[in-house]
RNA sequence: GCUGGUGUGGCGCAGUGGUAGCGCAAUUGAUUCGUAAUCAAUAGGCCAGGGGUUCAAAUCCCCUCACCAGCUCCA
């Protein structure tokens, strides 16, 4: 007998290879029937597992989020199946389960088109109804190879052989298909009743562009229909913030043909712009950062020097002045050794944190291309110290704090991951891990999670990079703090020590917003529009009830303007209602409405952006106090 | 760059071989109005661009460009 600990905690007998569902029977007879899986030691596996040994066991039902994943990747499998029944011949590339729910890669003759996928899920259906159980399989390697490659499974195959030695090698079959896969799985496909196919898309096979492009099949699985239904409601919502869509409805940038990812920023746009530079000098002075501007253009010499030329060529834009080369610069560092070497430094100096709003060129591939998520050009608040070996530490917590500063007056939610040395890059192994040890010590010392990310790093140092999410999930790197110990050689850059001698400086480079574009669609997308007053392009409007009243509307808007509070007054002859419903629309966070009760005591009835009331009265006075204070504090209304 | 999809007035869409349409926005006139849409009239499109098939092309074919989703790449 083995002794079973569930999760109250009692403890039950069962015989040795029993298997889970046996034991979910033992226990009741609904639990048999609603399990699809169990947490045995707290790894996740299916009913069919067999214990041999005393064991802590959580069986997994629909309820249980955990039993999601289980239920998602037994959907894909499910989904090949159907594929390979209708389209037979499809090779199998992998089919996981991933954040909002699952993938196949298929190798098919047959081009999958937005159409099939309805006949793919009606062939799913059927399948469901046949109830197949997935049934697991150990077998050696040589039998999975001689399995699959008798199919021609030739991915398949070619998993089998990067296999590690000694893992595992494990089936599973559902009716008439088998797949290569560690599990676990639901009892059988009569268990998946709600999923949806989403989109086809292409994909390397193996992440790798050097391979074939199979087509990847997505498409979400949830345990109660419900639970799809407002996923799908969820994507639907999302789409309404989406960045260039409320970019165009809120007159704030626009995209255009004749400059693609060259953004253009329009009046309003400009405004939330500025009020984030502003910021950040402010914050950046604080620090004691100086401020610097160097030039877009720069000879060919200077990109040699540093190794953009070897390392970054392809991401550049060229010219040619008076028959020299010339490149657009794609960052802003050899414009900053420049200025260094400008005069003598002496350790007093340092650090030495130099600042520059520098505007970017980056070739991207056209498909890359996203609003103003991903552009090529943009606008990098970015900065470098300089500093003693002996300061990096203390530096790179500076920035880390001053990233954490920023994101949480935007109300931000971001996640860390620190990136590792590139095949393409330059210096010594053991100037990257020193450089590398030293980022990674300051996260530890700052308590904070990170995910590392090989391969990932500049091409001259390893990055601490802060991730956001868009409206869709869908991450992107915004700050991030580069070491590095290769650009002060190159340049031969030095100061004075303290033994009157010369040293070799380290230098970090790194951005808070990451670009000034990234960061406004991101902005756009998390406030849906509605931006907090400091930041939003009109903090209000006047909306006069009738024409008699617009001296007195004309009089508070002056008393706004001359705060420098940003205000507009609505003179057209339109009436309240659509007057508000406008103001509504732009999400403008305060409409004012003026008429004989508001001008004849000196008030002003407040309506805010996403309020529904009639409007609160309150003397002008005590208005501009209230708008005040939220510019000043930064306010977050959501 | 790759795979698939899309491209029709400023925006959102209809129009599958026979004279380009709707809603919103815009403009003009009237309406002077108390918390989310006043009424009427007018104007606006070489149907992304180029080439081809046809008596005839927004519609069929080819090429190019842009956009969307994903892959790759990245702030």
């Amino acid at each position: 007998m083995v002794k079973v600990t569930l999760k109250d905690n009692s403890i039950r007998e069962v015989e040795e290879n029993s298997t889970i569902g046996e034991l979910a029977a033992q226990i009741s007879r609904n639990l048999a029937k609603d399990a699809i899986a169990a947490k045995v030691n707290g790894e996740v596996k299916d009913l069919a597992f067999k214990l041999k040994e005393d064991a802590s066991v959580e069986i997994l039902t629909l309820e249980d989020s955990q039993s999601l994943d289980v239920l998602r990747h037994s959907t894909a499998h499910l989904m090949a199946q159907a594929v390979q029944n209708l389209y037979p011949g499809t090779k199998l590339g992998i089919g996981p389960s991933i954040e909002n729910g699952f993938y196949y890669d298929f190798d098919s003759e047959h081009v999958f088109t937005p159409d099939d996928l309805i006949a793919i899920e009606s062939e799913m259906k059927k399948i469901v109804k046949e109830n197949y159980p997935y049934q697991r399989k150990e077998v050696s390697r040589s039998e999975a190879i001689e399995f699959f490659g008798g199919l021609g499974e030739k991915y398949k195959v070619e998993l089998i052989e990067d296999l590690p030695e000694g893992v595992t090698i494990s089936m599973y079959t559902q009716g008439n298909f088998t797949d290569l896969c560690v599990g676990p799985h639901v009892p059988s496909t009569g268990s998946l009743k709600v999923f949806k196919l989403l989109n086809v898309a292409g994909a390397y096979w193996r992440g790798s562009e050097k391979n074939k492009m199979l087509q990847r099949i997505y498409g979400t699985a949830f345990s109660k229909q419900a639970d799809l239904d407002e996923y799908l409601f969820k994507l639907e919502e999302a789409k309404r913030r989406d960045h260039r869509k409320l970019g165009l409805e809120l007159d704030l940038f626009s995209l255009h043909e004749e400059g693609p990812g060259f953004p253009f920023f329009h009046p309003k746009g400009m405004v939330l712009r500025n009020q984030l530079e502003d910021f950040w000098r402010q914050e950046h002075r604080r620090r004691g950062y100086h401020e610097i501007k160097t030039p877009i253009i720069l000879n060919r010499v200077l990109w040699e020097q540093s190794g953009h030329w070897a390392h970054y060529k392809e991401n550049m834009y060229f010219t040619e002045i008076d028959d020299q080369d010339f490149a657009v610069k794609p960052m802003n560092c050899p414009g900053g050794m420049i200025m260094y070497k400008t005069k003598l430094r002496s350790y007093r100096d340092l650090p030495l944190r130099a600042g520059e709003l520098g505007l970017v060129h980056r070739h991207e591939l056209s498909g890359a291309l996203h609003g103003l998520l991903r552009v090529r050009n943009f606008t990098q608040d970015d900065a470098h110290i300089f500093m003693l070996p002996s300061q990096i530490k203390d530096e790179i917590i500076g920035v880390i704090e001053l990233v954490d500063r920023f994101y949480k007056i935007f109300g931000f939610e971001y996640h860390v991951e620190l990136s590792t040395r590139p095949e393409d890059s330059m210096g010594s192994d053991e100037a990257w891990e020193l450089a590398t040890n030293a980022l990674q010590e300051a996260l530890e010392e700052k308590g904070l999670e990170y995910k590392i990310n090989p391969g990932d790093g500049a091409f001259y140092g390893p990055k601490i990079d802060f991730h956001l999410r868009d409206c869709l999930g869908r991450t992107w790197q915004c700050g991030t703090i580069q070491l590095d110990f290769q650009m002060p050689e190159k340049f031969d850059l030095t100061y004075i020590g303290e033994d009157g001698q010369k040293h070799r400086p380290v230098m970090i480079h790194r951005v808070i917003y990451g670009s000034i574009e990234r960061f406004i669609a991101l902005l756009t997308e998390h406030y849906a529009g509605a931006f907090p007053t400091w930041l939003a392009p009109v903090q209000v409007r006047i909306l006069p009830i009738s024409e008699r009243h617009h001296d007195y509307a004309k009089d508070v808007l002056n008393r706004l303007n001359e705060l420098d509070i940003r205000a507009e007054m609505d003179e057209r002859r339109e009436k309240i209602n659509y007057k508000i419903r406008e103001a509504q629309t732009e999400k403008i966070p305060f409409a004012l409405v003026v008429g004989d009760q508001e001008a004849e005591t000196d008030t002003v009835a407040v309506r805010r952006y996403g309020q529904g009331n009639s409007g609160e009265k309150m003397s002008v006075k005590d208005f501009i106090s209230l708008v005040e204070d939220e510019i000043k504090s930064k306010k977050r209304i959501n």
